[in-house]
RNA sequence: GCCCGAGUGGCGCAAUGGUAGCGCAACCGACUUGUAAUCGGUAGGUUAGAGGUUCGAAUCCCCUCUCGGGCUCCA
């Protein structure tokens, strides 16, 4: 019952510790909120918090946002930036404010919902104009795009928000901004209340950290998985099959089919069984589990058959309960260790489905460890070592764990709780990983810890997963006989060490911006030979390649070197090998490294070996 | 699921109510080439699907589907 890997697609950053930055983000948002107002009079105001690398505030207009709004919004924010007015800090009694906002409903909640009897308000105030408080009411009329405004000194009306603060102390201390894009979002995050629509922006200290941050956007709309799986001819979604539903083009399988094959292999040499079980069940033993009550807005309809109810498998550990329960255990077979990569379908919403990041079918690279309580640790430990071989091997230099505790809603005693919590907590300590603690995060059924990985440009993917379960040994009745002869129930542990493998890819793909390390390219080495008379050697030295398992691609196309050249790098294969007169009279290659690297000659000797040295360091 | 936006040959784009075009890719031919695109030709689209308005719809309206940006959710 793993948990379903989160996705997190602009993760953390490091996280920006200047004080200063956060506050003047803080301000940027105000700022924004004045402009809005007066370009759209009547606005109601949501809040406006600092976010990581900017701000967002949220309003309640009576036309949509469209994007030409956005440069007219900036500029207007830029006017206000330029009469550089003071923030003007002011605590009000609660009636004060109910008058102030009394136009403003989402501000009136707020106020109502503020514990102290006094607020504090902020005001920025300009020129010689009057006043326009939040309370104003104002007409907006739907036009296809609001007229330009140009700036001019002392126009500015007063602007007044309820807002713990602090702010800078005028608004021309606010830098360097972006507004970047409009998205709806519900009213204090929830879908029950009204949505509102929220505009984005970013901010910076200094013009120069603005760029930086967009140049790296930039980067990261480059690598985006959807992009490159397009263009690298990796997977594709087909609306005719369904949305959330992975098709595996050929390079894309080969990449996914050579971290299977390493997954298996390096599963086996730490004592794990391999194992395959159905993609559907009888719907009575997900009742069992107890799945149908708890996930059933998660799972796809049960399917009739012969009178019996059937259903597609969300996870794959009642397949592995079953086959542990086939026999009758002993504490001496413990722990038994059930690895299978295993496909589930969930049902996921459809707004929330995202490449191959969150989908509606994939394969969990499962297993499920059968052991004794006392010797979860030892479990655990295993497993976080196993995880780290992982990243390692795929060039992830970072990741957070996060140990998740009990949630409100919990099966099993609190004892087992607490005991089953600090194991996890000592092996974090013991193996020296810096963690997290993300109190009641738990899934109901056992505390977990989860590894969240950072790519090359430092998003963060849900990745690996460790969950102890002390439910489904109950519901199942697993057992297993002790030293006393006596049964007693296991201890289960889900897991997986990747995630799923379209979610790996989606990361693998980002991390490596496509280029991916020589022992995951789907063609390793292209050979080219510059004119037709250099195409038998050409064969020749791929076949010599080939019997050394080097994945090499002849281009014996009657077409230009450049040509050859370019496709290869836009294919972005790592070994470029260069065949002409002089190679072939010399019976070598030349070299050119898809970073542009001009290597020059080597025998065919020297280049396998160098081929191989690359594949072998995984790099 | 919700808000907003978008959907035009395999891919990237153009055409704002009046004959659906361009580049790349594909196919055919010529060129035989030294480190990121050789030249010429041919073929390919009932404009996501269904309905409506109009003399006339890629374009305007309605519904459905899919995608994008977010929100919510993610055992």
């Amino acid at each position: 019952m793993i948990n379903r890997p989160l996705h997190t697609k602009f993760g953390m950053m490091a996280r920006g510790k200047d004080e200063h930055v956060e506050v003047m983000r803080h301000s940027a948002a105000h700022v924004l909120a004045q402009a809005v107002q007066s370009l759209f009079p009547g606005a109601k105001f949501g809040i406006g918090p600092p976010i990581e690398n900017g701000f967002y505030y949220d309003f309640d207009l009576l036309r949509p946002l469209i994007p030409e709004d956005l440069p007219v919004i900036e500029n207007k924010m830029r006017e206000i930036i330029n009469d550089n007015l003071p923030f003007i800090k002011e605590e009000v009694d609660k009636d004060t404010a109910h008058r102030i906002f009394a136009a403003q409903p989402y501000k009136l909640e707020l106020i109502s919902e503020l514990p102290d009897s006094t607020v504090t308000i902020y005001r920025t105030e300009g020129g010689p104009h009057p006043p326009h408080p939040l309370s104003g009411e104002g007409q907006l009329e739907r036009r296809p795009s609001p007229p330009p405004t140009l700036s001019g000194e002392g126009r500015q009306g007063t602007f007044t928000d309820l807002c713990r603060g602090p702010h800078v102390a005028s608004t021309g201390e606010i830098k360097a901004f972006k507004l970047t894009h409009i998205a709806g979002a519900y009213w204090r995050g929830d879908e029950n209340r009204p949505m509102l629509q929220r505009i984005y922006g970013v901010a910076f200290a200094t013009q120069a950290e603005l760029e930086d941050y967009l140049s790296l956007q930039a980067e990261a709309t480059k690598r985006d998985h959807r992009k490159l799986g397009k263009e690298l001819d990796l997977f594709s979604i087909h609306e005719e099959i369904g949305p959330g539903l992975i098709c595996w083009h050929p390079k894309g399988a080969l990449i996914r089919q050579i971290i299977e094959d390493f997954w298996k292999a390096e599963h086996a040499k730490r004592g794990y069984d391999i194992v395959y079980t159905p993609h559907i069940a009888k719907l009575d033993l997900w009742k069992t589990s107890g799945h149908w009550d708890f996930y059933r807005d998660y799972l796809y309809p049960p399917m009739e058959i012969e009178g019996q109810q059937y259903m597609l498998k969300p996870m794959n550990c009642l397949g592995h309960i079953l086959i542990f329960k086939s026999q009758t255990r002993s504490y001496r077979q413990l722990p038994l260790r059930y690895a299978e990569l295993g496909t589930v379908y969930r049902y996921e919403r459809s707004g929330v489905l995202y490449g191959l990041a969150r989908v509606r079918g994939f394969t969990q690279d499962d297993a499920h460890i059968f052991c004794r309580f006392d010797q979860i640790e030892e479990e655990v430990a295993g497993i976080l070592k196993l995880a780290q071989f992982m990243m390692n091997n795929f060039g992830f230099k970072n990741y957070d764990l996060l140990l998740s505790t009990r949630p409100e809603k919990y099966a099993g005693t609190l004892e087992i709780w607490e005991q089953a919590t600090q194991s996890l907590q000592h092996v974090l300590e013991k193996l020296d990983l810096p963690y997290e603690i993300d109190p009641g995060e738990g899934v109901f059924y056992g505390p977990k810890i989860d590894i969240k990985i950072k790519d090359a440009l430092g998003h963060a993917w849900q990745g690996p997963t460790i969950q102890v379960d002390f439910n489904l040994p109950l519901r199942f009745n697993v057992c297993y006989i002790g030293e006393d002869g006596k049964e007693r129930n296991v201890t289960m542990i889900h897991r997986t060490v990747l995630g799923s493998m379209e979610r790996f890819l989606a990361c693998l793909i980002e991390h490596y911006g496509g280029a991916f390390p020589v022992w995951l390219s789907p063609v390793q080495a292209a050979i080219i030979p510059i004119a037709d008379r250099h195409v038998s050697y050409a064969h020749h030295v791929g076949n010599e390649l080939a019997r050394e398992n080097i994945r090499v691609r002849v281009d014996d196309r009657s077409e230009r070197m450049t040509l050859k050249i370019r496709e290869a790098q836009l294919e972005k294969i790592p070994f470029m090998l260069i065949i002409g007169d002089k190679e072939m009279a010399s019976d070598g290659v030349s070299i050119r490294l898809r970073n542009g690297e001009d290597i020059g000659w080597e025998n065919i000797g020297q280049i396998k070996e160098r081929i191989k040295a690359a594949i072998e360091a995984k790099s």
